[in-house]
DNA sequence: TGATGTGAATAACTTCACAGCG
DNA sequence: CGCTGTGAAGTTATTCACATCA
């Protein structure tokens, strides 16, 4: 009978809101907001109030009857649920079009991610430094990767070399990858990869777009 | 009883699926399969047979037992139900780095999207060609859309800026939205908008990756 | 009173098991 | 006989309703 009562079962869309609810207190933080009831927190997402508790039901939660929740102390707690209290060193694979907009991408920071290394096999990008990130020899991956003791990468290498890379990331001791290679990848058990598909997300939306034309 | 046997409850789920069956097919199609059987379509995906099965059967299959699916024929039924059989013209509003690097992506045009336009309000940018696309003034962003009778549209500009641009794309007849910028959109009820949020996806990767740390 | 926290009810989605048919 | 197609069963996720407590 430990403070965690029932972890048996959390729901993965859960996990994937924690990180909106954390983006939405950092924005009251700033607002200088120092309680806030579920309400504020979810109202400028498309969540509902309580959608919000069930959710934060499943680690502790820590908000005041009548009151609300602490901004500070809920964005720490979430912030350890998801692992983001550190800084979370991740690397980006692939240095072309999207990989090196990635590097420059500003919304890492904020929480806590650091791009720490890049790798391409462009011997005419290699070792420059873009965005204040060194593009390394993919070559050197594994001495990099095990030194600096990375767990996340992003994978922006074209789709035929995606499995391969991936594989070799898994290797250096990589557990979580953001695909954004249009391929599917096939990894050991234990390996996260969330597949950001454009194209297969594009075509999603045409279906919906096209409904009720006639309204 | 027409052949619309029950369309009233299709899963989300199954849409977002069918375009990685479409590319699945795409691939075979490219290996000179003619027929091939549900197995062999997911066999690349991280789905099973059973799942595929039945994601067509809301839309009323064309197999044959025994044998499996006419590779032409099944690509060209997905096309029509995801409404991606006819060109499919995009625009890209924000053309910083994340913008223009998906100016460049080649996996767009596999699947009939055709980006026709780019805006921006950078005065630097405007009237330049880019990929063979050129970026408009912001401002007349209405004229274009209009005329071009664009339905989809990528959102890429800053956070700050997206609910008041995603607001002007809506009044231009825009009826779906990616939306890159890293806020909620809050739009008319009938405009589909799907968020890609990396630093949440990030969060969320990070949360699985360090479970079982000890294994 | 006015918020949180949560079991119970409902809804959405997936898996199973097998009938149907070429 | 093999593979498709689909109800039924099972699982997962969301919503509701309300007890709870400052």
């Amino acid at each position: 009978m430990s403070k965690k009562k029932k972890d048996y079962r959390i729901p993965q869309e859960t996990i994937r809101r924690l990180g909106l609810y954390l983006r939405s207190l950092r924005k009251l933080q700033q607002q200088n907001f120092t309680v806030v009831s579920s309400s504020q927190i979810t109202s400028h997402l498309n969540i509902t109030s309580d959608q919000f508790r069930k959710d934060l039901s499943y680690f502790g939660s820590l908000g005041k009857r009548g009151v609300g929740y602490s901004v500070d102390k809920l964005i720490k707690h979430l912030e350890r649920v998801l692992g983001v209290d550190a800084e979370c060193k991740i690397i980006v694979v692939g240095v072309g079009k999207l990989g090196s907009a990635l590097l420059a991408y500003p919304g890492f920071q904020n929480f806590n991610f650091r791009i720490v290394a890049a790798f391409d096999n462009d011997i005419g990008k290699i070792g420059r430094v873009w965005e204040g990130v060194k593009i390394e020899n993919i070559l050197n991956m594994e001495e990099v990767v095990r030194s600096l003791g990375v767990k996340l990468a992003i994978l922006t290498v074209p789709a035929d070399a995606a499995q391969q890379v991936a594989e070799k990331l898994v290797a250096c001791g990589v557990r979580g990858i953001l695909n954004f290679a249009p391929t599917n990848l096939n990894l050991p058990r234990g390996i996260y990869v969330l597949n950001v598909d454009m194209a297969t997300e594009l075509m999603f939306l045409t279906y919906f777009s096209r409904k009720n034309l006639a309204g």
